[in-house]
DNA sequence: AGTTTAAAGTGAACAATGTTAACATAAGAA
DNA sequence: TTCTTATGTTAACATTGTTCACTTTAAACT
């Protein structure tokens, strides 16, 4: 007669955990009950006494990694003593470096599969803490300086999003050779993205030497 | 005794016309081999006389699916009698409209998830055929007449590549009310990409009333 | 202490999935 | 006509998520 381990103890946050640690090496499609039962020396269905289902585990998985996101990129829009175009430039490269590291956890927050557990997710939590919010403040705060153009911050806070989203996906989901080109490719991206954001004839305040060359007013 | 259809004829071509009919509809995660047979009237295995496995019909419909891309999305830019700036616009807006008809089919041929096939696909086929060069060629086109910033036409055709599939696919994976907003976000997007990639000092030319009110030079 | 109860495990079984193998039929070439 | 091959069928398999009836153990209540 096998002496079984009943009561395992932590039982759940082991599978929180063991899943985080796969979706770092490995797509969340590859995430099966069965990985997780071999993990933690439990039958397949064990589980099941922790969460609903597979949805509910997914659905930790998503707000422990928007947590984890917001902790790893939006350090520098809360960080006084940055400039504020420096932020954009330091919170941007934080953004695709977090895709780059996390590649699997960030199509897992972004991408469409499981958005309908993200939308529930967003529309419970308090939204000023996400760092959608934060970024549209900086903006504001731009605007109110005369660095950037007089505009809807919400459209614009969009347009930064969107590329450095686009960015973010081509390079993960594997339309470049990441490590040949991405330092030169987000400078230029920036560089073209934030020429379209800045108001005319303000001299911009750096101290990232590539920003000091290329954003001076023209005139 | 039930009489079989053997020899069914065109299955094959059945199989792709149903499986792209299906995409236009749904996820290609719900694209099951029961799909297919039932609406073909055939056995759940009938499939494998004519593709090596799921993912062999998967290759064909992503093939067709970039041909029906290009189709839609590359005509402005071998159009002469528009505007070099207007290209761009409408190329961009093409993109995003393909993109919004055709969400599930837009994440197959750009997401993750069969990221291998079309990896093998693209580097059998005539790279010059593709859009990705006529954009490219069409930025050095720019850069000739002046319009655009002298720069490597690459990585400006990165950029814009970008940020079309960001906002592509902030909104068909969810992040946007996307009948609500798409219209003017698109102009925001654009006026500020386009900020960053035209020459200072150079008067536009385009037919677009809202290109001509933004993209003067400003002294 | 002894009993009860509920939490937290187990294994067997399900249907759905992609896939393979052995078999059946029909069409065309010899 | 006969043989071969393309094209279909059915049955079976492993893997997946899930449910159900059962078992064990920790803790709560006399």
């Amino acid at each position: 007669m096998i002496k079984h381990d009943y009561h395992h103890g932590n039982l759940k946050e082991d599978f929180i955990t063991i899943a985080m640690d796969f979706i770092a090496k490995e797509d969340v499609e590859k995430l099966t009950l069965k990985v997780l039962s071999d993990a933690t020396g439990t039958s397949r269905s064990a589980i099941y006494k922790h969460f609903k289902n597979k949805d509910a585990l997914i659905e930790t998985i998503i707000e422990n990694g928007f947590d984890k996101f917001d902790a790893e990129t939006t350090q520098y829009l809360h960080d006084e003593s940055k400039a504020l175009i420096d932020k954009f430039y330091l919170t941007g490269k934080l953004y695709v470096e977090f895709a780059k590291r996390n590649p699997n956890l960030y199509r897992l927050l972004f991408g469409k599969k499981y958005a309908h557990i993200r939308e529930e997710l967003l529309s419970i939590k308090d939204e000023d803490c996400s760092g959608f919010a934060a970024l549209q403040k900086t903006i504001e705060d731009g605007q109110k300086q005369g660095i950037l153009k007089k505009d809807d911050s919400y459209k614009q806070a969009i347009v930064i999003w969107a590329t450095m989203h686009g960015i973010s996906s081509l390079i993960i989901d594997g339309f470049m050779d990441v490590e040949e080109i991405y330092e030169a490719m987000y400078d230029t991206l920036f560089e073209t993205l934030l020429s379209g954001l800045v108001a005319n004839k303000v001299k911009i305040i750096s101290t990232i030497p590539l920003l000091n060359k290329v954003l001076q007013p023209t005139n």
